[in-house]
DNA sequence: GTGGTCTAGACCACC
DNA sequence: GTGGTCTAGACCACG
């Protein structure tokens, strides 16, 4: 598992790293049951401290995402893909709506918003992973 | 003006104070030329720091959206219609690249992306303030 | 707010410290609104790093109990007197259960269980605070 | 004898072993001089390690419940259904002691702990293995 | 001063 | 080797 990171964000690298994997995990990219890499590992991988990966370990474990066994590592909870997708869509449907309503805030009309999304979905989605 | 401000946030104060006034000025609720309440008595107004609101408004400052005039205090910059839904725009597209993005990342197919969106776009949309 | 803390025990420190936290803001004895003494401050005073302090009261934060405010401090969250008696309920609960499962398990019939419990009862609530 | 182990649980394997045999012992299915399984048919059977079981029938040990004889195996020793009940009944009020008191605490009434106290009564006793 | 983040390094329990 | 806990000490943002 590869992780982008940057301390050039005013995000936290555990931040970082518990979204990176979040996304690997509810796409379905990290099978239910298997093992996530070692704390020392990733930490050792992406030249972190090994408390900043335990960190964002611990805030996806509090979300039910993952699970600890001791002295065995971290594992991808059980979680069915219906679940998996409702997370996804909880979590989507927060941000945009946060998004499109600072743009109302902000004076465009309905129209201007659907148009932008068009245009990005189409950016984004043209891809043929579809 | 009226700002909502909160100390149970991540966001900075600052933060919160400039993305509402941000808003207000895109919008068009304060006109070109207008004065912006002094620091002072926004800084009075809402309790925070003197120097929180001038942060914030310095920050504006550099965007290009107001501008200090000595011993008289800040004033809403003369910017076209057309600029300012520009500049509203771009910073829909920026924010909504990234929550499609990480939608899309987290699994979600473009049409659940779609639902969520049009869902959100009624709710907000629909307000009678249209 | 004095804490009685011991590194002689199999509980963790912050754990000791939210659980006698807890029981302050659950009972009452620190308001809602009311400021918790600071992390550094407490740690000082109990001798204990500032990062177990820290973490006790996020466990804390977590569940809801208390908020942090930036440059604040962390305060008593609102909580209706009904919820905070819900939530000792709920703690209690759970942790009865363990123990009248547990005796049970190990034989003991539904009345020998009874007259222990009546016995405590009498023990620990013969107290005029009642 | 059957054991039910986790990996996902604060409780250390040991002690969840250790548990689990003193039921065993104090509610009778294990008879007075009967031997117990041995370490390593135990550890394999629940897929533990050697020493895991080890130390869990060594604790056993120390509480005077089981004895060792060399090159035989681990006996459970006479404790008569008088001293069994005591065990039991100690350990109960240990453990509901220290549950009432952090009830009490978190400013509970007495009357609110017994009814909690009878709901689970009613829970763990109704049911027909009495 | 406050909390938020990140770090290195230690010891422990468990395997 | 693994995670669990605790520590000291640093820097940052905010007021």
């Amino acid at each position: 598992m590869i992780l982008q990171l940057t301390d050039r964000s005013p995000e936290p690298l555990h931040g970082q790293i518990s979204r990176q994997v979040r996304a690997h995990v509810l796409s379905g990219e990290l099978a239910d049951g298997e093992a996530l890499p070692s704390i020392r590992a990733l930490a050792r991988q992406e030249k972190v401290s090994v408390i900043t990966v335990k960190r964002a370990y611990e805030d996806l474990e509090r979300e039910g995402l993952i699970h600890a066994r001791r002295g065995k590592g971290f594992f991808v909870s059980q979680i069915s893909e219906r679940g998996k997708s409702e997370m996804a869509t909880d979590r989507l449907r927060d941000a945009m709506r946060e998004v499109v309503q600072e743009a109302r805030a902000e004076g465009l009309a309905a129209e201007e918003i659907r148009s932008v999304f068009r245009e990005l979905l189409d950016e984004t989605v043209g891809a043929p992973d579809e």
